[in-house]
DNA sequence: AACCGAAGCAACCGCCCACGA
DNA sequence: ATCGTGGGCGGTTGCTTCGGT
């Protein structure tokens, strides 16, 4: 049916910001009488306001249990984990943090927690891995984090912290996974044997190493469990790529994270031990979906943190993309690489 | 010093639901 | 069963402040 708006048709009512006079009298008439009704209460307490402004500024601002100020870091993850579990219920979360309001909690998710998480490359809708492209520039941040919860623990408790390095290695092996297919469909077509997928796990188990503990297992399993087929059919990078393939990622990468002098037709290789000169001008053709790649993000045991996303992994649009025009842009692929330090050497 | 864009936050808007007549 | 009212909620807007150039 519909309702008109509380303040439809009571013309020159005010809005915009309370003054100190009207908040004196909103206060003074319900510490005096209680707002009894809202409609009636602007009236009776001799405002030019709606009801529902009055209730909403007594709700939001003058209220004497009101905790103002900054949120506390105990009180940030506590909105994070409730938000988790609730969603946008933000008067539900409010309940659970004594003295903040709904609309206090929705407007510090909003500006700060929000951005927090997608900084950390999680989606702060679903509480999971981003999957998009925009993963690798939240990538540092969300290993930063997850190194940082490594350290002295929180008033909290683990929730968290465990979430967070189960997000960063999911985040971690996405990346790797996108960044193999990307990279091996857009190189040179030269069949190689099949990568060692000992190799790729030894690979993510380095990347764990030091940073946080425990967490390699899960990753173990992860692989395990996805049983990525596309690993298995993978092309040579080059066709001077040692035939272990994977081996040298850790190396490729290198050339990745410092590539401010590459040639138009070159990545160019960290040389030496990794000698990865991948041809990307030629760009084949987009990489289709393996049964493989379904299985994994479609398998959802054992607690699996990727989404079911159709796309598969944050680069199946890179596929189509021409790699080095991309890459040479300023603020574009560039950029993004240069962020991607965590994945050099002293990480992989 | 002036300008501009980003960030933060208070307040508003519109939809929805519960309840009573 | 229907309708009107009151109130709550989430989303959005727009003003203010801040920081960078």
């Amino acid at each position: 049916m519909g309702r008109s708006p509380c303040c439809d048709g009571e013309a020159g009512v005010k809005k915009g910001p309370w003054t100190p006079e009207e908040d004196k009298l909103l206060v003074d008439y319900i510490q005096e009488k209680g707002h009894g009704s809202w409609r009636r209460l602007p009236k009776l307490a001799g405002l030019n306001r709606c009801g529902k402004s009055c209730r909403l500024r007594w709700t939001n601002y003058l209220r004497p249990d009101i905790k103002r100020g900054r949120f506390t870091d105990d009180e940030e993850k506590l909105i994070i984990h409730l938000h988790s579990l609730l969603g946008n219920k933000w008067s539900s979360i409010a309940t659970k943090l004594p003295g903040r309001t709904d609309n206090e909690i929705k407007n510090y998710w909003n500006t700060h927690l929000r951005k927090k998480l997608l900084g950390m490359g999680i989606d702060p809708v679903t509480h999971r891995p981003r999957t998009d492209l925009s993963l690798l520039a939240g990538l540092p941040g969300l290993l930063a984090a997850a190194g940082n919860f490594g350290g002295a623990g929180s008033a909290t408790g683990a929730w968290d912290m465990n979430a967070l390095r189960l997000q960063a290695d999911a985040a971690k092996f996405q990346l790797l996974q996108g960044l193999v297919r990307a990279l091996t469909t857009a190189a040179a077509p030269v069949p190689a044997p099949a990568p060692s997928m000992d190799n790729l796990m030894a690979l993510l188990a380095a990347s764990n190493g030091g940073q946080h503990g425990g967490s390699g297992v899960d990753q173990g399993m992860l692989l395990q469990q996805c049983q990525w087929d596309g690993m298995n059919n993978l092309p040579a990078l080059t066709s001077s790529a040692p035939a272990s393939g994977m081996q040298n990622i850790s190396g490729m990468f290198d050339g990745l994270g410092s590539m401010d002098g590459l040639s138009s037709t070159e990545l160019g290789g960290h040389g030496g031990a990794s000698g990865s000169n991948v041809t990307v001008d030629a760009v084949a053709p987009p990489r289709p979906m393996v049964a493989g790649d379904q299985e994994c993000n479609n398998n959802g045991g054992g607690g699996v943190l990727f989404e079911e996303t159709p796309a598969s992994s944050p680069f199946d649009g890179l596929e189509s993309l021409n790699l080095m025009d991309e890459i040479n842009t300023d603020g574009g692929w560039k950029d993004l690489l240069e962020q991607m330090s965590w994945l050099n050497s002293s990480d992989l």
